[in-house]
Parts: structure tokens; C-alpha cells; sequence
DNA sequence: TAGATTTGTGCAACCGATTGCTTAAAAGGA
DNA sequence: TCCTTTTAAGCAATCGGTTGCACAAATCTA
């Protein structure tokens, strides 16, 4: 046990150099010998010399952390996000602070307090369900730490945004229920503020009206598409005089809702009413009828977003320009929507 | 925009006294004047001032950060923990840094590097299905930082663990089974290196044993208990000569991996085949028949996990004895179990 | 071969807060 | 009033790297 870590002091006494010629043998700078390099390097190893990060992140206000905010983790898409974040921020010498707002706002802004006081060299987030005042990501921007926003997303100038084409994934599954001969097709939406349910929406609707269907505004459903507001929005198209064939729903959490009412009132999925979702949550393929749903390109969406990161640190001095992404979401057929 | 942020120096300059002075008001230091306290106070409002922890850090050794390492933040017991440990660490000061081994040792080794050289100030872990080598937890030991592992733990001295009883679980479950009325309980056993698995198949062969019924060895299926293990075990049950009634599953992906083959095979759950599991993952109550399982007080784990680390903080200088807690977990029972 | 460059290191300040040791002033005691 | 305590604050070193500038030696140019 030697503990009382190493420090380039050491090592620069060892070879009767200064802690500048370490410092900068270690950082490979041009203007040491190869020679020197390679000495240092070999003491380095021998005295078991670990770099301290602190000290250089004082000097550097750089801690080459970056923070991660989102409104839950236990999510496959938040989750599989983070990996994606996690594999492109770690081969760039990044670490990954994952904070949770809970869908939130007050614990989003003590989340933000927090990340800024550990000094973070970025914020990756996503927005909490309930946030109506951004104030606090204006926060960030004004202490001119990079911020880029992914899925849920708003307008923060000077931010970037990763998201996917919302109205394409809701497009698409609309256009194949229509397909299947599905007619009267209801959407359980979510809450309006929110760009990514208002652009599933506007999928919903425009995929209806390119192929004939008039679009019934009785037929959408708003809610925060938890499982109960699933069950909720259900049984209210069920007493309707018309009730619908099949439904587009913004989430696979009120997807599923729907789908165990239907079970409990005996009617068939898909054969009576058939159900997509939106998320491709890990469940999806566990229940029965298997869930058809939008994949949002997690993993991909979380590369892109540290990417984005790491090019706008590299900018730093130039301007930077906000970059906005749009990616590509994928339908998974399943059962629940096929037309027997 | 003023921009550079304020230090403890442009106070002191401001009330002409010095940064010694003005660190220790803000620290509270009894030895300085509530009037300068209070003035400090103001000035530092004023000038919006935050403290810098990198600096801090860099002379207290301290980061007040806590690096947690799990297998995958996409299980609910895993965030669940994850948000227990939050709540306990951020009231304290911390901050949480999380990773993700992938249930392999080698992302494990280089998390744990990327967390000593982030100079975290304790670490929270839960192993890696794959660990068989456990050198670099060693490591963590070695450097004096405080290790508290959850669930998937070993036998490291000096660590301190909590675990839910999962001896006491699976015999509850088990046992429960048997009151139901089924006969031949099968069980879906993990790989019997990690002992939260072998504790649970102790526990369902001696609630077996216990209630008169003959501990089958033939009806035991063991695997890495994920979703297409479960569909594997439960055909290799089916094709037995005298197959079970019920199966004891000692995770809930492997309880529906064999749902979903029943399903497909028209064999009626729990009529024909009770089905339990443990976890409680969010999707136990998504699917049809709900399936019974067991909680294993996550949220609950988490804080006791923080709480213990902080207690080895405080005990800093003062020799610290590692700690063992064991939780009890709860039987949900749901519709999979119940004989009709 | 003298002067201009290039190369390899050293010097010292700096990042911002913390803290043991002093010292000066104020309060208390005899 | 003089000496002892107590209180309040200052001094200066420290944590471990980083980096602009200086400078000597080596190499190149004409």
C-alpha cells in the first residue's frame, strides 16, 4: 500500500525535470523530446501516476463531464438514448452525469442547479412533461454551456435539438392502419405543448386526409397517455354512437391501457379494434397481441446528440451554429394491427 | 452578461477583507462575525455567486460525487434503486454519477477506471452477470473509497452490501403456490454463481420440502433467465414426461418468455400452468394474465445503499466497520397464480 | 563563421477555495 | 490600570496541473 497518490512532481524529480516538461510529456506536446516523452512515460507507469482530473479541470474549467437530463430512466427509449450518448462520450474522454427530473419542472431546475455546480461541460436533456417555463435551461445557455435538447425539444435559441420526424413516424402508422382497411381510426394524443404529440398529431390527421378519410375530431383523445388515461380514453370511444376500428395512439403506455380494456370487454384486437403505439417500449413484443409501434431510434438519437455536443465544444471560440436533426422513425408491424 | 464568474476573492475586494475571511463566512465558521457573515452574504448575492466544488474539490480531495454502476438502467428495479439513492444523496450534497456495465466485466473494469480517475467519493454498485474476476473492485478498496454493492453482490471485504431476502422470497412465492393448490412447481433458476439466485432456489426447494413435496431436480431449468430463456425452459418443461403445474421463475423476463409459449400453444394460464416471477418489472401488470411477483423493495434499496455510504463518510478517520443489510421482499400476487 | 531559426526545458503565475498559524483588537478579570 | 482571554480576521501555503514567456543550446542559412 504506497496510497498518497503520484503526481507529475514526483515523477518530474525522479528524472531532474520540471513539472512543466512532464505536464506537457504526458500531454504529448510537440516541442518535448521523444526521448523525454518516453522517460517520463516509463516512470509514470512505475510509480503508478494517475492524472488528476480535479487539478486540471481547475485550471482548464473543463471536467469533461457531461449532463444528462431525463424525465425518467426507466424508459427503453430514455434508456437506450443514454447508451447511445454513453458510447459516443466515452471514446471522446467524456463522462456521462444522468440526472432525473421525473417529468418535473421543480426537480428539472434543481437538477440544472446541480449539474451547473458540478461544473459540467454540457447538457444533454430531454423536457420534462410538465415544464411550461424554460427559464432555467436559459441558464445554461447563458453560461454559455453547450445544450442540446433531443425528443422533447422546444424553442431555445442557441440550443440544438435531436429529434425524430414525429409526423412521419405518426404518418406512417396511420398510413398502415389505413392499409390494413382499417377505417374509422381514433388517436390518443398528448398534451398539446408538447411538439412531438402536436407533429403525431398532424400525422394522424394529414395521413387520413391523403387517402379520403375525412378526420373526426371526436375521435382524438388528449391525455398524458399513461396506461390509465389508456383505459380512461378507451371506454370513452367505446360509448360513442360510433365508436372506432382501430386507434393510433401517441404512446404505448395508453396503447396498452386500451388494449387491457379491450381484453376485460371480450373484444378482439386487432380483429375489432386495432391498436398501435408509439415508442416501441421494451413491452411491446411481451404482450399479447404483440404491440405494433413507432421505433424512435434511441440508441441513434443519443450518438447524435453527443456528436452535436462534442462539435460545438470543439467550436468553442468560433461561432457556433445551433443544429437541428431530424432522424427517421421505423414502424414495427406486430399483431395488434394486422388485419386478419 | 458579465460573464467570468465571481470568486470568493471578488467579494473580499468588494468588503475589503480577505478570500480566508470570506470562505469561512460562507462556511459558517463560528470564529467570524455575524456581521461579516451577513455582509458576505449580501455581496455574494449580488455578484451572483457560486461556489466552485473543482476548486474545493482540488483541496478537500472531496468531489461529492457518488458513482453508481448497475447492469442496465432499463429495468425497473434498477431505476428504482437509482431514484432511491438520488433521494437520499442529493438532500446530503452529492451528486450521482451512473454507468452501465451491459452485464459485462470488461465495461464494468473501465467504468470503475472512469469513475477512480472522476475521483468519485464512494461507489454503489451491483455486479455484472458476466464478473467472475472481481480485481478491480479490489481496486476501489485498495484506493480507500467507500464500495456499497446492491443485489448482485460478492464477498469483498470491506464492502458493504444490501440485499433483499431472496431466500425469503422465493419461499414465500413458492409457498404460495403451493396454498394455491398446484402439485409440481417447477423452477427457471439464474447461473449459480451469483448468490441472489442461489438463494432463491434454496428457497423454493425447501418451501417444497417444507409442505411434503419431493424437491424435483428434473424440474429445475436454469439459464441466464432472460425472455428467450424462458421460451426454451418452458418447452423443454413441456416435453417431460409428467410436466409441471406451475413454475417458480426467478425472473420475470423467463416467467414470460414461458407465458408467451403457453400462449401460443393454448395451454391456459394459471388454469393449466401458474406462472410467478420476481423483480416486479413494470410490465408484470402490462400483460395478460398479470403475473405474479415478487417486489424487491428497490426504492427502499437505494436508500439504504446511500445512507450507508454516507455513514462511512462521516466515519471517515475513525475505523469503519462494512455493513450487511437484508430487506424483505413482498409477494405481488396477481392473476398468473391463482387457481380458479 | 556570424546571424537567424528551431528545439527542448525551465520559471513562475494561475485556477479558486481551504486552513493552520499569527496577530491585532476587544472584552474580562484582579 | 495592567494583564489574561476571547474574538475576529489576516497571512501564506497548499491541492496538482497547465501554459505564456524566457532562455540556452543546437541546427540551419548564407
Amino acid at each position: 500500500m504506497s496510497k498518497n497518490k503520484a503526481t507529475i512532481y514526483d515523477i518530474a524529480k525522479e528524472l531532474a525535470v520540471t513539472p512543466s516538461t512532464v505536464s506537457r510529456a504526458l500531454s504529448n506536446h510537440p516541442r518535448i523530446s521523444t526521448k523525454t516523452k518516453e522517460a517520463v512515460k516509463v516512470i509514470a507507469e512505475r510509480l503508478n501516476y494517475q492524472h488528476n482530473g480535479i487539478a486540471a479541470a481547475l485550471r482548464s474549467g473543463k471536467t469533461h463531464i457531461i449532463g444528462v437530463m431525463i424525465p425518467t430512466v426507466n424508459r427503453s427509449f430514455f434508456s437506450s438514448v443514454i447508451r447511445g450518448i454513453e458510447q459516443v462520450a466515452r471514446q471522446a474522454g467524456y463522462n456521462v452525469m444522468i440526472t432525473q427530473s421525473n417529468d418535473l419542472e421543480e426537480i428539472e431546475r434543481s437538477n440544472i442547479e446541480a449539474m451547473l455546480k458540478t461544473q459540467v461541460d454540457g447538457v444533454i436533456a430531454s423536457i420534462a412533461r410538465d415544464t411550461t417555463n424554460y427559464s432555467h435551461y436559459q441558464r445554461i445557455i447563458s453560461e454559455k454551456i453547450p445544450l442540446v435538447l433531443f425528443d422533447r425539444v422546444t424553442e431555445i435559441s442557441n440550443a440544438s435539438t435531436v429529434v425524430i420526424d414525429d409526423y412521419l413516424g405518426a404518418y406512417k402508422a396511420t398510413e398502415h392502419l389505413i392499409n390494413q382497411g382499417f377505417k374509422r381510426i381514433a388517436h390518443f394524443g398528448g398534451k398539446a405543448h408538447l411538439n412531438i404529440y402536436k407533429y403525431r398529431k398532424r400525422g394522424y390527421q394529414e395521413a387520413l386526409e391523403a387517402n379520403g378519410i375525412a378526420f373526426d375530431e371526436s375521435l382524438v383523445y388528449n391525455s398524458n397517455v399513461q396506461l390509465e388515461d389508456g383505459r380512461i380514453g378507451m371506454e370513452h370511444l367505446l360509448q360513442l354512437a360510433n365508436p372506432p376500428d382501430a386507434i393510433f395512439a401517441a404512446s404505448d403506455y395508453s396503447a396498452i391501457g386500451a388494449m387491457q380494456v379491450l381484453k376485460e370487454r371480450n373484444i378482439k384486437v386487432p380483429d375489432e379494434i386495432a391498436l398501435v403505439g408509439f415508442a416501441d417500449e421494451s413491452f411491446a413484443a411481451f404482450v399479447e397481441p404483440q404491440l405494433t409501434s413507432v421505433n424512435q431510434m434511441s440508441e441513434q438519437m443519443g450518438q447524435f446528440a453527443a456528436k452535436i455536443f462534442l462539435e460545438q465544444i470543439k467550436s468553442e471560440a468560433t461561432l457556433f451554429i445551433p443544429t437541428k436533426t431530424v432522424l427517421t422513425p421505423q414502424l414495427v408491424v406486430r399483431s395488434s394491427s394486422k388485419k386478419p
